[in-house]
DNA sequence: GAGCCGTGGAT
DNA sequence: TATCCAAGGCT
C-alpha cells in the first residue's frame, strides 16, 4: 500500500488527540487494570453510558484483589443495566488469572496478555498501549471507519478477515514513541469528527491526508453489508406474590441469553395464542386473584422478546421467595427491572 | 465463519 | 416506527 503522508498523519492525529480530547474518567490514570475495566465496559456501548458504571464499579472493586473475591451476584449487579452479561464474568476470570498466575501485575506483551479470559485482540492493544505505551494495534469500529476514509480502503468490514487490513495499516501508521495518543487518537477523531453519518471533515485535522476527501466521497465509507433480522419471541409473565409480600423468582440458565441473571416466571407461548391461566398448571401455589398488569416489548440484538404480564396474589406463605429487599440486591435483566417497577406499591 | 450476546441513543 | 448502531469476544 502507497499512502505518501505517513509521518504528517501520525504527527496531526497525535497532536490533535492531545489538544482536543475529551476529559473522560478512565484519562486520569494508567493503571492497567482500570484501563482494562474501561475498555471492556466499552465494548460495542457508548460513552456517556459507561461513565456512571465505571466510577461506581472501582468505587467498589478498586482493586483487582477485590474484584477476583466478589460473589457473581454482587459483580453481575453492578453490571445490572449495561448488557453483554458474559463481559463481568469474564473480566473476572481474567481478573483472577492475574492475580493467580501473574503476581498481580497485568502482562505487557500481546502474547501473554491474550491468554486471559475477555481480552480479545483489540482489547490487548488498547490496554498495551494505553497503559504501557507499546506500539501495539486496536482495531475497532472506529478505526476501520477512520482508516477505510483516510486510506480509502473499500473491502467490506462486516466480513471478519478485513480486520486484518486495518491492523497492518496501523502498524504501518503507528507513533512508536506515543501509541497511547496514536491509538486513542484514532477512536476519539472516529467518535467526534469522522463520524459514520455527516462527518465534519471541514474540522478534521488529518483532512489533508484523507484519500476519501480528496475523492470527494468520505461519507460512502466504509462498505459495511450484512444485516441482522431480530427473532421474535413470546412470553407470558407472572409475577407471583405470596401474604408476605414475598415473591418467587428464579434464576437464568448459567450460559447464554442473559445468563445467571433473575426473574419473574416466564412461560414461553405462540404467538397469539392466550395461555395465562397455565400458570395454573405449573405452579402448585393457589391463584387467590391474577390480573393483566401490563404488555411491552424489549428488543435484543438479535431478537424481540413480547411480555405479556400477569400479576398473581397466591395463598399461605413461601418462605424460599423473595422480599423486596432481597429482590433489589439480585441482578435482574432491564425488561425485569421494567415490570418490577410499574407493580403496584 | 456465522451466530450469539444487551442496551439505549441517534437519525 | 424502523434501522443502525457503540472503544468486541466467544463458541
Amino acid at each position: 500500500m502507497q499512502y505518501p503522508y505517513i509521518e504528517q498523519f501520525r504527527h496531526a492525529l497525535v497532536t490533535w488527540f492531545e489538544r482536543e480530547q475529551r476529559d473522560l474518567p478512565w484519562r486520569h490514570t494508567k493503571d492497567p487494570y482500570k484501563i482494562w475495566v474501561s475498555e471492556v465496559m466499552l465494548q460495542q456501548t457508548r460513552v456517556d453510558t459507561v461513565i456512571p458504571y465505571y466510577t461506581r464499579f472501582l468505587e467498589i472493586f478498586p482493586t483487582m484483589e477485590q474484584l477476583a473475591q466478589a460473589d457473581e451476584d454482587v459483580l453481575l449487579k453492578q453490571w445490572e443495566g449495561l448488557g453483554y452479561y458474559s463481559r463481568a464474568r469474564n473480566l473476572q476470570a481474567g481478573v483472577r488469572e492475574v492475580v493467580e498466575q501473574y503476581d498481580g501485575v497485568v502482562p505487557n506483551t500481546r502474547e501473554e496478555i491474550s491468554k486471559l479470559k475477555g481480552v480479545g485482540p483489540y482489547t490487548a492493544g488498547a490496554v498495551l498501549s494505553i497503559a504501557y505505551g507499546v506500539p501495539e494495534h486496536a482495531v475497532d469500529g472506529n478505526v476501520m471507519r477512520v482508516l477505510s476514509r483516510v486510506l480509502n480502503i473499500h473491502e467490506d468490514i462486516a466480513v471478519p478477515k478485513t480486520k486484518k487490513t486495518f491492523e497492518a495499516a496501523v502498524d504501518m501508521l503507528i507513533d512508536h514513541e506515543n501509541a497511547s495518543s496514536f491509538n486513542q487518537g484514532l477512536m476519539e477523531l472516529g467518535a467526534l469528527i469522522c463520524t459514520p453519518t455527516s462527518p465534519k471533515c471541514l474540522l478534521c485535522p488529518v483532512r489533508d491526508y484523507c484519500i476519501a476527501f480528496e475523492e470527494g466521497e468520505p461519507e460512502k465509507l466504509p462498505v459495511k453489508t450484512k444485516k441482522v433480522k431480530t427473532k421474535p419471541l413470546y412470553y407470558d409473565v407472572f409475577v407471583l406474590r405470596d401474604e408476605a409480600g414475598r415473591y418467587k423468582l428464579e434464576q437464568r440458565a448459567s450460559s447464554g441469553l442473559l445468563a445467571n441473571m433473575w426473574q419473574f416466571v416466564m412461560v414461553e407461548r405462540g404467538e397469539g395464542v392466550f395461555t395465562p391461566q397455565i400458570v395454573e398448571q405449573t405452579e402448585a401455589a393457589q391463584i387467590v386473584t391474577q390480573d393483566h398488569l401490563m404488555s411491552f416489548k424489549h428488543v435484543f440484538s438479535h431478537l424481540v422478546w413480547h411480555m405479556d404480564v400477569y400479576i398473581a396474589d397466591v395463598k399461605g406463605e413461601h418462605p424460599a421467595w423473595y422480599d423486596a429487599e432481597q429482590i433489589e440486591k439480585l441482578p435482574m435483566p432491564v425488561p425485569m427491572l421494567k415490570i418490577w417497577h410499574a407493580l403496584p406499591r
